[in-house]
DNA sequence: GTTAGCACTCTGCGGTGTTGAGTGCTAAAA
DNA sequence: TTTTAGCACTCAACACCGCAGAGTGCTAAC
């Protein structure tokens, strides 16, 4: 494509973006100092729109993009704003800070600055027991404590009145060894037959036991989906009908589609998918541009802004591609807050 | 009102919760056997809609009830749907489980057995603790626990390497008697000036700690909030502009609005409010049904159904009413599922 | 290669007529 | 006195029409 189709493109988009109007030649031309009249822009439309960049909605309406062409406008900008390397200085922050939690802030700072959704979700790997204890926290209560390789401790707590029978100390010390590196499905393959030596009552507790941290195990297993501002999608003339949010508002409640979305693996860290370049038909009509940083033995963390395939793609690659400046902010602001006054 | 009017007012509302078109007299007649003609009901109408039961949208359209309207039917079935003396049975079943999770469970009971919105909030009183303690739970790392009197355990995890110098279990000890019974605001105004005395390295891990300690506290200080399907509200047709809709949203999204519609104080621990009755513009034309169980010293808990003013309301009126059901259910779930295999 | 000019096309808007459901009123029937 | 049949009237919804405006495609001249 040569440089002035190139240049005409560009400002169909860009003009497209903001108004929400398809764009006509002539009013391009009384805008853009283009240096060539509009009978000129309509030769090029017409080119534009025959290798498939630009649209007609009818005979005679002005052009709004394809999906190609915003393809072409976000590979243009890709190239623009070059990639950065920060991927090591991003993963050092989010090391620093409690991730859920974190979680949760970033996406609050992504929501607040821009008028789409923002999407995240945290892949833990599989989680790997380090540390096992029971401990006699208080009169008849019994602390079960987890700590993971990741370094992320769980608890539950039993409150039972045990008959003195019960070892605490040595099953507690038992599992410890028992239960080290061990992952949930290691724990479910594992034959506890023996415990039919036990009396009663150090059965009945050791059952209890591993149940809680069965449960523990499972819950930490589960991706966690962080969702904010889809409401921010009814704002956009791009969605007429109650019904087509509705899907789409749908499909972001259904965690399967929401992991297709935001787990697919790309080549890249950065990747921005438009309108038919999403698979799943629910959100064809949508964008989104996400980023995922490797956290090592953690996992995984991507951050994701969805919005309608006319969305302001500058923005929000920049918003981005700026991850460090927000979380630079939350954990400063973390550290700020936890000094005793 | 005479039976025939209550009669004819019923059969309006009915027709209309099911159709949502405006009801006419003819139309009624063939529908229901009255054993009146149209005209006669026609002249009810005229009196109902004097009375401020019904309105009409124009000169000539059929009926539609009025808030006053429904605040008559509610009412009438709430004669009916006797209320029953389910707290106490309620109130054990809820103590006998995790409360956040099992409210999320709750929630997406009420949210499939509707097709409305279905609303939650656990208002927790004021945290106290009980019992407190630092644990040495592997190299380098501490336990921060703590147990509130309503039984409720947290922790956070310190990994820091302390000097030989840091007395741990002393400091545990002593913090262990002075936080006993104090809530958050008590450790605010607690003036830890004695710590001056400590030597560097155990002022700074106490410090550490008790930020920790307040950091629980400020979490477990925040009232719950749990919504589930929003996106219903989407189906309707009583909404017909995507900014209602949006604003809406946009209310439930904040939780200063959403404690006023769930929080306000009723008589009765089961009430239902409709349109205009609720004053927060936003959800004018919304009804909400909300029941609210004591947890005495635990807190307070209530859910609730939020729909179009044109909802189904024997239907929600019934599954809240109902709830011991639902909690049956989840606890032989719960129950089930911890069984080791 | 670029541009001015012109015929053509299509949407959106306001106006108009028709249809059907529903009302209110009146006079007769019960 | 209450109920009902009948009738005139009203209004929303829909289809239809013509017009204005923005935009295109084509052609001939620059």
């Amino acid at each position: 494509m040569d440089k002035r189709a190139a240049d005409i493109l560009l400002v169909i988009i860009e003009e497209y973006v903001n108004s929400a109007e398809p764009v006509g030649s002539k009013s391009i031309t009384e805008k853009y100092p283009l240096g060539v009249s509009s009978a000129t822009v309509r030769n090029e439309m017409h080119k534009l729109e025959e290798e498939g960049y630009i649209t007609s909605l009818h005979t005679s309406s002005g052009r709004i993009p394809t999906d190609k062409g915003y393809r072409f406008y976000v590979d243009y900008l890709t190239e623009r704003i070059k990639q950065r390397e920060i991927e090591e200085k991003i993963y050092k922050l989010l090391k620093r800070v409690e991730i859920e939690e974190t979680l949760d802030d970033i996406l609050e700072r992504l929501f607040l600055g821009n008028p789409y959704t923002s999407l995240g979700v945290l892949k833990r790997n599989v989680s790997r027991i380090d540390t096992f204890h029971i401990l006699s926290v208080a009169k008849d209560t019994y602390l079960v404590l987890v700590i993971f390789r990741n370094g992320i401790a769980a608890h539950r707590l039993i409150k039972e009145q045990l008959s003195d029978k019960v070892q605490v100390n040595i099953l507690s010390e038992y599992l410890n060894e028992k239960l080290y590196g061990m992952t949930l499905r290691d724990i479910q393959t594992t034959d506890f037959a023996f415990i039919d030596t036990f009396d009663r009552d150090n059965k009945a507790f050791f059952i209890r036991v591993v149940s809680e941290v069965m449960d523990i195990l499972h819950q930490y297993e589960d991706n966690e989906f962080f969702l904010k501002g889809k409401e921010n999608l009814l704002s956009f003339p791009d969605f007429k009908e109650l019904s087509e949010v509705k899907s789409i508002f749908d499909a972001f409640s259904r965690e399967m589609e929401l992991s297709e979305l935001l787990l697919c693996p790309t080549d890249d860290a950065f990747s921005v998918s438009i309108g038919n370049e999403i698979k799943n038909e629910n959100f064809n009509k949508l964008s989104i541009a996400k980023h995922t940083y490797d956290l090592g033995a953690e996992g995984k963390i991507t951050f994701a802004v969805a919005g309608p395939t006319r969305m302001d793609y500058r923005k929000v690659m920049n918003s981005l591609n700026y991850m460090e400046t927000i979380l630079g902010d939350i954990i400063y602001d973390k550290n700020d807050k936890k000094e005793v006054q």
